[in-house]
DNA sequence: TATTATGCATAAGAAAATTATGTATAATTG
DNA sequence: CAATTATACATAATTTTCTTATGCATAATA
């Protein structure tokens, strides 16, 4: 199977792009950067979220750090190294994905 | 609800842009063409092609015609007007789900 | 003659989201 | 000061959309 497979994955991709850029980020700080650096476009919900983070973690591309804060948890998570990697194989999947569908549906950007 | 969702519904969108700029396709034709044009990037898989096109046509915004072709029966697609107005919105869909995974993925591609 | 290509279809299962809840604390607003 | 909104986590039920597997049949090619 060499070829891409339709592009439905876009928030674990979202994720570690985030996660290899800062130090942590815990769950909600994650849907508000994804807020902020959308304008409001998308919104992560957390039905997807939390489920997510955990099969990260569970794979070992992150890991997670509990704090209190207050009188509250919060859960920081942070790249691994494979976490990285993978990141780095996510990103270039989509880039790869983006092209796809502008040769589809543009004919102006045939692939080469 | 006015925020995009997390694109997962590219076949319908490549569905109906083709079919939208050519006269009438079947099923088969559809695969190829998606080959040809992404350089085999893309495969559309049958299990995936057939239930969308039934749905497309159940919606209203595909006309089907079954032609027989030497000793073979080929289902040719057209698109309806509604069909027409729905490309438009999935293609502007497409646009804009490309332009946010930039500017989330690239800070340079930042959203004006 | 066997394999590959053409042409349709559906069923079982997996993956990944939405929607709906639930719990709890902190801050803000009327 | 009471009610709402924001912060912060979580899970369950459901839906959507895909993959994989299978089935049937004809035409072309090796």
């Amino acid at each position: 199977m060499s070829n891409s497979k339709l592009y439905k994955g876009s928030l674990t991709t979202i994720i570690l792009k985030l996660l290899n850029e800062s130090d942590k980020m815990y769950g909600y700080e994650i849907t508000q950067k994804v807020k902020e650096l959308t304008k409001g476009e998308l919104k992560i919900t957390e039905g997807a979220l939390y489920p997510a983070l955990h099969k990260l973690e569970a794979e070992g591309l992150l890991n997670v750090e509990v704090k209190k804060v207050g009188n509250r948890l919060r859960k920081y998570y942070n790249i691994t190294e494979s976490g990285t990697k993978e990141s780095s194989n996510k990103l270039n999947e989509l880039a790869n994905y983006i092209a796809t569908m502008q040769a589809l549906v543009n004919p102006k950007f045939s692939l080469e």
